[in-house]
DNA sequence: AGTAGACCTGAGTA
DNA sequence: ATACTCAGGTCTA
């Protein structure tokens, strides 16, 4: 095991996992957290000045693309504030440390399958009866983990089995994209970037506009890509007094506005209008 | 092209 | 208590 560090300023182990862009972490104890992604883990544990990520020594590499390192969020959030709109300058205020992973993208693409007309608990919850039903058991710095199953693993199931584990209508969803992602992989959606590859992934069954968003932004490093969910929505009504209903519309408006990071800005946005949804501005 | 209804589930609210 | 609403929507008709 091996622990490397990095400055706090601009990476909050909080703001990044609880915003919604992933759904398999867990608080241990005080300003720490075990964090999982395919079949990897770390550790996060948040101190005065700086975060410390403890993983195996093979997976730094790994960790510090996962949590954008090499990204510079301090001229991001520059330009967030130069654009003069005030929610989004109190939501980069509120969500100030968060940083857009890089998920593994079939993780990603099946939950976010999953995330549809959902609430996070339960998305949670569904996730992690989902690995430890079918992923394989590990053991990192004392916690015991599930890692994310197997496209072989998931494919062999059916819909009633991911009925059992609680995913509603969802499971017919996760059942044929396993069978298709199994079958394909990636071949589809290889190459292809902005529009193009939202298409491609509106392909896989149970994807629809919002999701592929969701997995373009978070699993394909695609900074424009801007979901439309109802807190977004709500967010467009709210405070940019918007009359628009269509979400294509909505997204367009955003990404319109915010340019090619609009997608990194979406996130601060959601967190913000989640947590503070009373908020005044 | 654009729109209503159906769809699992469980926590929260009236 | 019991019903109703809502959650990071998508699909079909």
């Amino acid at each position: 095991m091996i622990t490397f560090t990095f400055p706090n300023e601009y990476f909050s182990p909080k703001a990044t996992l609880e915003c919604g862009q992933t759904f398999r972490f867990s608080p241990c104890g005080e300003s720490a957290w075990l964090v999982l992604c395919a079949d990897k883990a770390c550790l996060l544990k948040e101190y005065a000045a700086e975060v410390h990520v403890s993983c195996e020594e093979a997976d730094e590499q790994y960790f510090r693309g996962y949590f954008d390192l090499e990204t510079d969020y301090a001229a991001l959030l520059k330009e967030a504030e130069a654009f003069g709109v005030p929610v989004l300058f109190e939501a980069v205020r509120f969500g100030r440390g968060l940083r857009i992973l890089n998920q593994d993208k079939a993780e990603c693409l099946l939950s976010f399958i999953v995330s549809q007309q959902n609430n996070i608990p339960r998305i949670k919850g569904n996730l992690s009866r989902l690995c430890a039903a079918l992923g394989e058991k590990k053991r990192f710095a004392g916690y015991d983990y599930y890692t994310f199953p197997s496209l072989e693993r998931l494919a062999e199931r059916d819909e009633d089995f991911y009925r059992s584990l609680g995913l509603g209508y969802r499971a017919r969803y996760v059942a044929a994209s396993s069978k298709k992602l199994l079958e394909e992989g990636f071949s589809s959606v290889e190459g292809k970037t902005g529009a193009e590859l939202k298409r491609a992934l509106t392909a896989y069954p149970g994807i629809g506009n919002k999701v592929a968003d969701c997995i373009s932004l978070f699993a394909f490093r695609e900074t424009a890509a801007f979901p439309v969910d109802t807190w977004i929505a709500r967010l467009y009504r709210e405070n940019f007094g918007g009359a628009e209903t269509d979400r294509e519309k909505i997204n367009r408006f955003f990404v319109e506005k915010f340019g090619p990071n609009a997608g990194i800005f979406q996130q601060y946005l959601f967190y913000y209008k989640r947590e503070r949804g009373d908020a005044a501005v």
